[in-house]
DNA sequence: TTGTATGCGTTATCAA
DNA sequence: TTGATAACGCATACAA
């Protein structure tokens, strides 16, 4: 790929590179008639100003950099569209990475993302990462970084999250009030802030109903279609099987349903489900899943404008960093209630 | 963020700049006790070299750029998951674009691609395109790119799709042999290749059955759904409506299922339905749908392969450039198949 | 074996 | 109003 370049114009108009650039810049101290040279030979030639030779010079690149688990999870590629919107909308670029759900991979990213100069960066933590070191040492070196989701209270930095609790005590309450009364609880990875902040939702609800925790209802999970069914037949060996499940998320979720069809356990009937998720085919299910809705694109959005902020003020720190909740919905289809509850709600 | 650079380097042990460089380089040419000195002052200070540095040194990023219309889509999440894992492997990274659909919107990215100088380009051509003179000028003018499942016949490279066509035939058939008679097919944006291609193999199978093309059964349509309702409303308006709907795409699908449902009509009984996608939930869905896998990650793998052959060997230009048509496969669920079809089959 | 000088494309500083 | 020069970080041709 050849680009015509300062120099070039410079060369073919007989002027110096530093009047060429001047002009290019619509700088005052220019001839009016030098400048529409110029101009009019950049326009025609196509000249575009070198990106990588600014982020030379001014030591940034216009490009901030994503760290998710999985491209290719509903949540987080939405999460992305919302990223990609504000950042195209600001002239950035978007530089995409995957942990795998790897503390190791995550690691390596972070690396990356630093030899890439990247101007901030937007995060949601793998399912394996209990220790931050890797990201707090880029925030003491001034990387201006936003949590998103999974999210960690060791870093002091700008968050976004989704209501979990509220979400999960909602969900947890509905529920009971259409009748359950042993309610399991299925968990992602016990390290991650969404999974603790759900099962304190949960807790929180049960406990509000007076209704005595079990904890061999409570389980945590990987995303593994294996993984899940292990947990649901674990949950159905007990002497009194669940009436209901909430799941932590869509994956989750789905994989119950799977496997509770496999096994011939009918849903609503047999047993309640209820997800926590943001898939779009949620209703077209059968049964249809209830569910609790997250903002993904605008917590994608969100998180974007608030690195942002930060990477266009480096030079003013925020005195106080905030964890900005956005607003879950519990949204009820068939899957968590039976005709004959209906009119109990 | 404060980085190391071989200056600090050199300054601190006393050496010149050349000397740190090919040091680092490991160069054969170095007293080995000059390099293990600044080896360990390196590693011990995490020297990172400056890509940005280097890329304007080598005229090259080490970064390619995906277009696609929409990363909040499985089938190119899926794809770009597959991109992102050879690039990693590679060692290069991915920068992310959205067309939304527009053509106006790729042109500009293709545009931000340039002026970022990437190495390379997979795109997947907007439902807009008509016009690919802005591809067309980046590969002449010598940007490796490679067209993955959306494709123009009129830019001569490497391209990666699905065999649509089979796929198609094979779903249009497997519904003739079930016993459908008046089978519709909905396609996406009569601009793309997968819609002509898809419509070809819909065609040839009613052919080869003798069963007489209906145009009123064809239809093109936006992925919104409402255009879905005003579609699956014309088709039963038809004086003797159609038995079965094959749609394009995993959103078409999805779209007419939700459509169905509301207006009543029973799937599979009353109407066939069979998509084109690669939804992980089809198989949950009520009905299960029947459908058209496309190997999504592996056409994303294969895409960046070729690309970074191509990359790899911009001096050496092939002389043919070739279109790889990846498998497809046909998945009979619920939606296409009643219990007393199932003798038949 | 090491050092000096140059250039990649751009802009800022200083000089004219 | 314009030009020469240096600098960003690195690699390399050339010199020592």
């Amino acid at each position: 790929m050849e680009h015509i370049t300062i120099k070039d114009i410079a060369k073919a108009l007989n002027l110096s590179t530093s009047t060429v650039s001047r002009a290019l810049r619509g700088s005052h101290e220019i001839n009016p008639v030098t400048k529409l040279l110029v101009m009019e030979y950049a326009e025609k030639f196509n000249y575009q100003p070198n990106p990588i030779a600014l982020s030379l010079k001014e030591n940034k690149s216009r490009s901030i950099g994503v760290i998710v688990p999985e491209i290719d999870n509903p949540f987080f590629s939405q999460a992305i569209n919302g990223i990609e919107d504000i950042a195209y909308n600001k002239g950035y670029q978007v530089v995409i990475f995957q942990s795998h759900e790897s503390y190791e991979r995550e690691v390596i990213n972070t690396q990356h993302i630093t030899s890439r100069r990247v101007d901030g960066l937007l995060i949601s933590l793998s399912g394996q990462t209990t220790n931050v070191e890797h990201l707090k040492n880029l925030h003491d070196k001034g990387l201006p970084i936003v949590l998103f989701d999974r999210i960690s209270d060791e870093i002091n930095t700008h968050k976004v999250i989704s209501d979990n609790f509220e979400g999960s005590f909602n969900g947890t309450e509905h529920l009971i009030k259409t009748g359950r009364k042993r309610i399991a609880h299925i968990a992602a990875s016990p390290h991650l802030s969404i999974s603790k902040e759900r099962v304190k939702g949960y807790l929180a609800a049960l406990a509000k109903h007076n209704i005595p925790v079990d904890e061999s209802l409570l389980k945590y999970c990987n995303y593994g279609l294996q993984d899940i069914e292990v947990v649901i037949d674990q949950l159905f060996a007990n002497e009194t099987p669940p009436d209901a499940i909430f799941t932590a998320s869509d994956r989750l979720a789905l994989g119950c349903l799977s496997t509770l069809k496999k096994r011939n356990i009918k849903v609503p009937e047999d047993i309640a489900l209820i997800g926590f998720t943001n898939l779009k085919v949620a209703a077209l299910l059968a049964p249809s899943l209830s569910t609790i809705v997250q903002p993904a694109l605008d917590m994608g959005k969100r998180s974007a404008e608030l690195l942002f902020d930060l990477i266009e003020n480096t030079s003013k720190l925020p005195k106080s960093y905030r964890t900005f909740k956005l607003y879950t919905e519990l949204i009820v289809r068939n899957s968590s209630v039976m005709k004959s509850d209906e009119e109990r709600l």
